[in-house]
DNA sequence: ACCTCACTTGTCATGTGATTTCATATCAGA
DNA sequence: TCTGATATGAAATCACATGACAAGTGAGGT
């Protein structure tokens, strides 16, 4: 049944064997047609991403990477990230120094980010800061934006309905 | 003569020296007023946040502290970093995990920075994230929005400038 | 003046995150 | 098949951050 392996994507509950299965192929489909190559470390750490649905850090997927017999050396995860991150498959989180799948893989992309303080659930959202009062202080100073960060932290509505309790 | 201390603040030159004292006094001052305590670590490290004007690691900052004959070990810069950016007389620069004195000291506070990919010059901006497109988003999706990161990469003018050169 | 409680400091040790370097292996195209 | 670009493995090292504990300091009550 989907709901055993019902996770938290975006704060709600999906099929999440699909969702695995979609990015997966999706990254597979994308790659054969931009030339890249989606070696099987790459694959793995991008599906160890999916798979988790938050955000992991560059060691715990070292971990992971171990125990299913790839290297064991930081650089294996990292380089893999870089990979994901520069194609935009997954995203760094700065303020939790942590990796996460990108949601919506393919769409042209300035994402922000939910980032719950208790339970560490991340939700991607679009974002448009350099469209709006950031954009127009950045001109007048002479800034030029190539790139936002933009990391929201607060409580997601499950650890919210707990505080409650 | 003013000029020979001006230094880089928000991409524009100004008199430095004057600057300084008046970010110290003005922390003196709120610190009295509220009952903080501006021990001299804590002033040491905002003096050394202003007077740098760029955004300073924390071990960078531990080093000078050891010139000056303040302990040497990492949670003495941590800690006085911890307690400035609590109390609003500094931020973190997550994508740089590095820190800046607060630009407008005060001033109730969402801020953006812009933060040069070549010089790591910082600049400050006031942001809301938290009222625009996200702050919907997060309604929508049940996600209390507590403080939110804001941080643009790109290129100071100066750099601009040179890389037209 | 003294006590006491809360806060601050100093230091050691350790944990976590990320990069440099160099040798080796693999792939795509000439 | 050669070659250049790209990817991997592994060692070492660097950079960032916290936990734990003992000792010092300050403000308020008695």
């Amino acid at each position: 049944m989907a709901t055993e392996n019902a996770a938290l994507v975006g704060f709600a509950q999906h099929d999440h064997a699909a969702c695995i299965k979609r990015a997966l192929a999706g990254a597979e489909a994308r790659c054969a047609t931009e030339g890249f190559r989606l070696t099987p470390a790459r694959r793995k750490v991008l599906e160890l991403l999916v798979q988790s649905h938050r955000a992991l850090g560059a060691y715990a997927i070292l971990d992971r990477l171990r125990d299913t017999g790839f290297g064991s050396q930081p650089p294996v995860a990292y380089r893999a990230l870089n990979f994901l991150v520069k194609h935009g498959f997954a995203h760094k989180i700065e303020r939790l120094n942590a990796f996460v799948a990108c949601a919506h893989p393919g769409i042209s992309h300035a994402p922000a980010f939910m980032i719950c303080r208790i339970c560490n659930a991340v939700a991607e959202a679009q974002s448009a800061p350099a469209e709006g009062g950031l954009g127009a202080t950045a001109r007048a100073a002479g800034f030029r934006i190539e790139k936002t960060v933009v990391e929201a932290e607060g409580l997601c509505p499950a650890c919210l309905e707990q505080a409650r309790g």
